[in-house]
DNA sequence: ACTCTTTCTTAAACTACCTTAAGTTTTTTG
DNA sequence: CAAAAAACTTAAGGTAGTTTAAGAAAGAGT
């Protein structure tokens, strides 16, 4: 149940059993279907999430109602919306299931004590965010400096089994480019 | 000397006394001149740095020998290449002053001996990371919903200060639009 | 197997922004 | 304070990507 997420975190910190029991103690397991929401606009974000199984996507709607994929979170991957969680102010963002999803949730009300009674915690976040953070910065390089086609390119290169997961319309606009564009790129080779 | 860095990490977390001077043996500090680098391209980036004073910069050269600036370090902005800080893989980034600036500097070869010592400063840099992955995420949003021009008002509304410090071709590459386009948007209006 | 919904495709007109190139202003430095 | 270097401006021609609109294909529920 809990086997991923521990040897996740054994790749960055070693727990004792008892605190491998304790920790789980604090967590839950949430399953989604496809397209339910972990998270709406509007709403207090209260968990922070590691996907064991399936695929979430963050996003927004912007003013002219179109929705804007900020980023996807899949298997052994973190995905809440820290704005919201840390501060308790509404979230601007959406969590949602693409695929049926097992999830593991920590609530932000127990976190705190949780990272009291195991400190090791902290260290295991840190890095993890230190992570995301710079593919964040990489990520923003490319927007920048490679075309969509590039950026498409590159994905179907890296990531082809991620491709072939996701609604191309939402590949799309994580690129930042229209569905019909990408379709374009799709069709001319 | 050491009093910002002090001041701001007691925003986060409280340490004793002798935790603040434990903390200070293991850091030190380094003025840049305008125009210095603190890491180039295929050099390891051997320092984490918390700007106390001036402005430093993230930035690559891209294929076509263009500047592409990442990121801007201001006071109290901790700013480092953690892709090779952690790694020791060569960076792919720059770090430059763009004022005369004064940082202060952690190296990576102590630094884990440092959070072992002191092992609230997880604590401490978890949170700060948590701000600056979700600021990286907010404006990848920015990035693909706003035109440049509106982007641009957005900084100019927000930090104008900000905008008055940095050389405008910087701040035009920050936003992924050509100085001279920029310049036409400043014109007009 | 049929219907409804979701996702993907095609194509033409359009636009935000780039490229190139030259000139002007500001800043730095000996 | 003069000369050089760095930063900013202006403008014409060009392009990557959007918008709009319609239709085709694939999935999902009954």
């Amino acid at each position: 149940m809990f086997t991923e997420i521990i040897a996740h975190i054994s790749k960055f910190i070693t727990l004792t059993t008892a605190e491998e029991e304790l920790l789980t103690s604090y967590l839950s397991i949430k399953e989604v279907k496809k397209k339910e929401h972990l998270l709406r606009e509007g709403e207090v974000c209260q968990e922070n999430y590691f996907v064991i199984k399936g695929l979430i996507r963050m996003y927004l709607i912007t003013p002219k109602g179109v929705e804007q994929v900020i980023q996807f979170g899949i298997e052994n991957w973190w995905i809440t919306e820290y704005n919201s969680y840390k501060s308790g102010q509404p979230s601007g963002f959406y969590l949602q299931a693409i695929e049926n999803a097992t999830v593991v949730a920590i609530n932000r009300n127990v976190q705190e004590e949780l990272f009291e009674k195991i400190p090791q915690l902290e260290k295991y976040f840190r890095q993890v965010l230190e992570r995301a953070y710079s593919a964040q910065l990489t990520r923003i390089h490319y927007i920048f400096n490679l075309t969509g086609e590039e950026q498409y390119r590159l994905m179907l290169q890296k990531y082809p089994a991620f491709v072939q997961r996701v609604p191309q319309y939402m590949l799309a606009s994580f690129l930042g480019i229209t569905p019909e564009f990408l379709s374009m790129l799709r069709a001319k080779k």
